[in-house]
DNA sequence: CGATTCTTTGAAAACAGTCAATCTGTGTGG
DNA sequence: CCACACAGATTGACTGTTTTCAAAGAATCG
């Protein structure tokens, strides 16, 4: 499974071999069955996490009990919780496995020593956050602009491959409308 | 104004007089009478921008014409297009002073020739990308999580001093709810 | 299969948006 | 200094969208 995390990397950026060595090195395998959690509230995180097989969800669970749904993660993305990461406190997100998944772990401390030596790896770090940042800001911009079809159209151009592997109920925790609205936009597209 | 950029980097990194002197150089001050642009829907951002007075807001205009806020920016804090800045692409978004406001601007080149050269400034400004990028996330979640009431509370007490400087309407925009509705809420607020 | 989870459907209620009119405060020019 | 213009905020009546609740159909998995 390291394989994918090299080919990932490979893709973007030149690495020695030792290079490549000591990232690889840094990493664990964590493998999680469906369902399965790899990070709870109130937990720590400190880890920097790459999803090389299957699909997480991060979640949070409001005063009611529902589930809303902040991002997902597939392979090549990375995943966890930067703010816990960032500060050290608890985390407010629950982290667990639409789908079978293989997760690569970096732990906190090994990791700012390999943005620090290797500077293409920096660099291809900071460009992720970024970019994460941009789409996070793409979607705010589609939250307060558009209604619930719109919502939808938006995910199903941006991540298509997602809206095939993750049940719609949890789309719609994702887009927040309830998984009765989903149905209903659904079929009235199809009627086009 | 430079003053109250050195203020900020003093109080949360350790400078050299020589590696500040390097920063403020590279900075050039630019003045905003309010509603003046900043950057325009089409044009390519090329810099970092400090805040050192006054409020700015980012926002988009969609088919309708109508304008919506996706963040506002005052004294201490970041602003401009990343998105832009990263891809080089032109930009999607408008900033413009919501006051007059006083711009701190390190052209992209200069500023990524600090971060290579400063490591304690490399290593604020992707905390500060780290924080905007969790500060995003829980925007999203309050959004995808709760009505309109939650959200303006949510705004309130995340940004007290915001909800002073800024017309009601823009707080509106802002948070993707009508003017009315938000007359409204407040209204239903003050009765209690 | 049987059980559970997911999706669909319908009807009613809650919520937010639209449109139009009025009110308020601020600043400008006469 | 007043009067008027203008932008922003409020209010009311109405419309439209989304949620809620309840129930019935699919699909999936052990």
């Amino acid at each position: 499974m390291l394989e994918v995390l090299r080919q990932y990397l490979l893709k973007q950026i030149t690495l020695s071999d030792e290079e490549l060595a000591s990232i690889e090195e840094a990493t664990t395998v964590k493998k999680l069955r469906k369902n399965q959690y790899l990070l709870q509230e109130g937990d720590v995180w400190r880890y920097n996490a790459f999803v090389a097989q299957g699909v997480v969800r991060t979640y949070t669970i409001d005063d009611k009990g529902n589930e809303h749904i902040i991002s997902f993660a597939m392979e090549n993305w990375w995943t966890g919780d930067r703010e816990s990461l960032l500060t050290g406190k608890p985390s407010k997100y629950n982290i667990d496995a639409v789908e079978d998944a293989v997760i690569l772990l970096i732990p906190k401390e090994k990791f700012t020593g390999l943005t620090k030596n290797i500077q293409p790896f920096n660099e291809l770090v900071t460009a992720v956050v970024e970019r994460s940042f941009a789409a996070s800001q793409q979607r705010i911009n589609v939250n307060i602009s558009g209604d619930a079809v719109e919502k939808y159209q938006y995910f199903l151009n941006r991540y298509p491959q997602l809206a095939l592997r993750v049940p719609q109920h949890m789309i719609a925790s994702y887009l927040g409308i309830t998984p009765e609205t989903l149905s209903r936009i659904r079929k009235s597209n199809a009627k086009k």
